[in-house]
DNA sequence: GTTCGGATAGTCT
DNA sequence: GACTATCCGAACC
C-alpha cells in the first residue's frame, strides 16, 4: 500500500493508533537514522477546537493541511519544530502529531544532533525533531520523496496502547480532554513518562 | 524522582 | 499585545 492510501482510508484517530510501531526513516548526507514511532495525537481539522485548522481557519503557515494525505506539515512552536502528518483527502484539515520516537539505527547521528542521555533524546515533539536534524525546511513536502519516510515495514506492534487528552491543549471544553492522545504504554521515549510506568524489559512492544 | 516557573520566537488579532 | 500542539533546570521531596 502506498502511504497516501495508507494515511487516508482510516478516521484519522484510527490512523494515529496504527502509526505506533511504525518505522520513520531519514535519509542525509551523513547517513541513515530510523526509528519506531511511540505517542502521537490526533487533530480533527474544522470540527476540533484544539487543532489550526479549526473552523476551516487557513493562514500563510497552516496551508500545508489542506494537501493530499501524506503531506509533511512542520511549524514552530517557540524554539522547537514540531513534526505532523496529514490524513484524509485533500481539503480535509485532519494530520497527526508524531510526538515521541524510539531510536532503532543511527544513534550516534542522532546524539550528534542532540547531545542528550538516551532516554531524553527523543521523548517529546521538539526533541525528537531535534535528535533529527529537521528544521521547517520539509513543511509542505510528500513523505517517501525527499529525505524522510515512513515505512509501513518492518514494524513493532505495541502489547498495549495507552490514551489520554492532548498535551499543551487547555481551555477547549470537551477538546482538551478527548482522548485523542495515544502512546505505547510502557515505552521510554513517550513524553512526560514516569520511571514507574516504563517497562525495562519489552519497553512496551511484543516479541519479534 | 517529580514538580514548578521561566525562557523563548513565531503567528495571529 | 496575547497566545501558544515545548523544553530545561532549579528546587524540593
Amino acid at each position: 500500500m502506498d502511504i497516501e492510501t495508507y494515511l487516508s482510508q482510516q478516521p484519522t484517530p484510527a490512523i494515529a493508533q496504527d502509526l505506533l510501531g511504525r518505522q520513520l526513516r531519514l535519509v542525509t548526507p551523513a547517513g541513515m537514522m530510523t526509528a519506531w514511532i511511540t505517542e502521537t495525537e490526533a487533530y480533527l481539522g474544522a470540527q476540533d477546537a484544539g487543532a489550526h485548522a479549526f473552523k476551516n481557519h487557513q493562514t500563510a503557515r497552516n496551508q500545508a493541511l489542506w494537501q493530499s494525505a501524506g503531506t509533511i506539515y512542520i511549524y514552530q512552536m517557540r524554539t522547537q519544530f514540531l513534526l505532523n502528518f496529514v490524513t484524509q483527502a485533500a481539503g480535509v484539515p485532519e494530520c497527526v502529531l508524531i510526538r515521541g520516537i524510539e531510536p532503532a539505527t543511527g544513534l550516534p547521528l542522532m546524539q550528534a544532533n542532540r547531545p542528550q542521555p538516551l532516554k531524553n533524546l527523543t521523548n517529546g515533539p521538539g526533541k525528537l525533531m531535534q535528535a533529527l536534524g529537521l528544521d521547517k525546511q520539509l513543511n509542505g513536502q510528500p513523505l517517501n520523496v525527499g529525505p524522510l519516510h515512513l515505512q509501513l515495514t518492518p514494524r513493532r506492534v505495541p502489547i498495549k496502547i495507552s490514551t489520554s487528552g492532548r498535551v499543551g491543549i487547555v481551555n477547549k471544553g470537551d477538546w482538551s480532554s478527548a482522548p485523542l492522545r495515544y502512546y505505547v504504554t510502557g515505552n521510554p521515549w513517550v513524553s512526560q513518562s514516569r520511571q514507574r510506568d516504563i517497562d525495562p524489559e519489552t519497553h512496551g512492544w511484543q516479541a519479534l
